[in-house]
DNA sequence: GCATAAGCTGAATCGGAAGTTCCGGTTATT
DNA sequence: AATAACCGGAACTTCCGATTCAGCTTATGC
């Protein structure tokens, strides 16, 4: 394979996958093409078909999560592991995970992959419930489900302040940092 | 204007405002219609065009959250009255209005509902803090985008699991209850 | 009960947006 | 320099959803 050839792909893999993460599914061809600098027909040379590449670039992001993932499972404090997992989330548009898996991926390992990581972030969930850090009245999957929202829908890092407070949510108080932050400017915005 | 028309006029907005809740501004006017349980035509017999039936529940829905946030300002404590907004809100897809928003709306009111709303829960946001609820390190602002996500993107109500632990993440701990939730079942679902 | 204006339906029309193809031009590689 | 890979992007094809409209139904007033 040429050497421009490769380069193309990569530009054109990470496009998709910053696209999909920030605009779901919905993402054209050729906005694809034009945020990897390449022209659409470059596009249906390195993959079949919309479904196929947006699929690949899932199963891609999706591997490496559940790699982190593991990487992390055991580590404690698993407070601190459910940090990073949220970092590592962030490049994956897991919005886009979803809807693909709804209709019936053609990738198999698609929802296998889903159910893994799914399940590993339950564990470390339950893991620093049980270390005190995490507050015990919220079930695992629904910890994740918050985790979920807060990463997904805000596009935020773990040390991103909405992201923190919604983390801070799922905290136990005696762990909180104390507050800093002081003063009223900031009215507009939002809603 | 004939009974049947008036009760089919309002059946077409309360369709509209629960799609649109729930699949944002992307809704057709045929899922309105057959949700609201009449023909495609009848939409066209009320509203002139997709957009200004769109505006216009949008108007609705954000003069009613004006009015009960009007309500609410000033009154002690901030928190509660924050915890009741949160509950108005869920009947409002603030995801559509933004939408409605960005492709400079028909309607005038529009922005300008949406600055006044956005404003007066800022406030109640200060006040909450002033009272002490509220943690103090979050800009009212801020607060305010994280409510948008808690309630926007769960559909959640304030008495709801998930949104209450989003809320707490805003909440001073000192006012948290106690934990009450014990086991591991669940592991499965979210992601 | 009837006349009739107001309403309603839903198939057909129309337009545009996005996926896909393809051919002339470019470029890495030997 | 020769050539096999590649690339760009205009053109074509589909498909989806907004909008229209001709024919039918039903409140409403008498």
């Amino acid at each position: 394979m040429r050497a421009d050839a490769l380069r193309n792909r990569s530009a054109i893999a990470d496009a998709a996958l910053r696209l999909a993460g920030e605009r779901g599914e919905a993402v054209s061809m050729e906005d694809i093409a034009r945020e990897a600098g390449v022209g659409v027909g470059t596009l249906y040379r390195h993959f079949p078909d919309r479904r196929a590449l947006l699929e690949d670039i899932a199963v891609d992001a999706l591997r490496e999560l559940r790699d982190a993932t593991r990487a992390e499972a055991g580590r404690a404090p698993a407070w601190e592991a459910l940090l990073r997992i949220v970092d590592h989330c962030v490049a994956l548009p897991l919005s886009l995970t979803k809807s693909l898996l709804t209709d019936e991926p053609e990738r198999a390992e698609l929802p296998e992959l889903e159910v893994e990581v799914t399940s590993l972030i339950a564990g470390i969930v339950a893991d620093a419930q049980r270390e005190g850090d995490l507050r015990a009245d919220v079930p695992p999957a629904e910890a994740v489900r918050v985790l979920n929202v807060a990463v997904c829908r805000c596009g935020a890092r773990a040390d991103d302040h909405l992201t923190r407070v919604v983390l801070d949510g799922l905290r136990v108080p005696k762990n909180r940092r104390p507050p800093v932050w002081r003063g009223d400017e900031g009215r507009g915005e939002g809603s």
